[in-house]
DNA sequence: CGGCAATTTGATATCCATCAATCGGTGTGG
DNA sequence: CCACACCGATTGATGGATATCAAATTGCCG
């Protein structure tokens, strides 16, 4: 985990200095379709990735947080749509500058494709959520997603005090019912039902406690999440 | 397209004078979990990705045909099972080859790296038919995602004589039911409700011949696919 | 405290899964 | 060449999970 830190920092850097951006909830960083020149870092707060068809349908493809990439795409134009859930700071980089490093950099180079392995490999484990699994069980997934990612953001390698078991979800049950491919009625209900088994309690709108970690794990099917790190999203 | 095939080109005689496989229907080529020694080319016929959790479901993440690759992965493991669906040729090369080839060609890595891109982008594909789309619309968008393969395979441009609207499915309802997140069932009944509708016609097993292109077209709510060329898929 | 928006809850409808036959093609042996 | 058996696909009947529509509640912010 350690070693994964390091690596990404091989080419952190080009961020250095850069300009940031300060985003309020809501708003909108990048829309899919415009010309994709710059890419982005996460400083802080949350980003969600989202894909809509022209019937208005739209799939939330991820949630981002400190150190993922915003804006990778290997054409000309970005392909999704990146907003803010939580209000945030991103420092800009000319995509150009990224390229060239890219391309005079071999270990920068290795670095960042097994970083888009990664993303790839978060895409299947979402196809194999959407595909396979029912209502409770997406959830049961995506709150063991979520909890994973703190541990990433926050740098906690042990959890003694169990800070890990108190998520919070600052986005809506309609974005969490897009990214599960559910409808925020649907998102409600199977909340209740986990909280009825006794698997989580909840305090307010956002706050989440697992209250059995091995029984949230069964119901997800899932050891733990197969990639040490999130790194980048392309969009 | 014909920059994207000659960009390909640029490391596939890596498999130049490799040893070939031939695999039989159904014949599995690796394991998930195995050691990621290898990877394939494949020459003819074609394949399938699958992962099956710990229950039995399983998920298929794609089907592969002439010049994809097969093997990819970060990992020193596969992640995922890749079989034969029809009777089927690879030439195989050790992973460390491409490797070094990528390490040692820049170029080539370039080109590799965007190969990647598009396996992602297919894998978002993915996820939104999955979480937004109905049966019979998935259905549709499995046909017109047959259909670009085949003009690929085949090196089609021109389609004067209707070619590309006889498609041939030569995987198991079940097969594509898994890949749909549907059931076998459910599968052969939004192939009845195309039919019904005048979309698609039927002959034998796996004779499909599209009718109606763009009402086809207009079901599944894409205008076309955005990859020109579907190159790689890792395992 | 009051009002608004998000969430939850409730009632019902729809779609897909499940279970159970039947069909149909394919291959084999008489 | 035909009868039969087998296996995948289709069709039918029913059940269950999620969507939809509507109302009540909660939390949030002025």
């Amino acid at each position: 985990m350690v070693a994964e830190t390091a690596a990404h920092d091989v080419f952190l850097d080009i961020f250095d200095g850069g300009p940031t951006q300060e985003l309020a909830p809501g708003e909108v960083l990048l829309h899919a379709g415009a010309r994709a020149d710059h890419v982005y870092n996460i400083e802080s707060g949350m980003l969600m990735v989202s894909r809509t068809g022209g019937d208005g349908r739209r799939q939330v493809l991820s949630f981002l947080v400190r150190d993922n990439f915003v804006g990778l795409t290997a054409t000309e134009h970005y392909f999704f749509t990146v907003e803010a859930v939580t209000a945030s700071r991103v420092v800009c980089c000319p995509r150009r500058v990224l390229t060239e490093r890219l391309a005079s950099d071999g270990e920068a180079e290795r670095t960042f494709m097994n970083m888009l392995y990664r993303v790839l490999e978060d895409a299947y484990d979402l196809v194999y959520n959407l595909g396979q699994r029912n209502a409770a069980e997406r959830l049961a997934v995506f709150l063991l997603y979520i909890r994973y990612w703190k541990r990433l953001s926050e740098d906690i390698t042990d959890d003694a005090d169990g800070r890990l078991d108190k998520v919070d979800l600052p986005m809506s049950r309609e974005d969490i019912a897009d990214f599960l491919g559910l409808k925020k009625e649907t998102v409600s209900r199977s909340f209740r039902q986990l909280e009825e088994r006794r698997l989580i309690s909840r305090r307010e709108r956002t706050g989440v406690r697992i209250e059995s970690l091995p029984e949230l794990r069964e119901l997800a099917g899932i050891r733990d999440f197969a990639s040490p790190r999130r790194l980048a999203s392309p969009t």
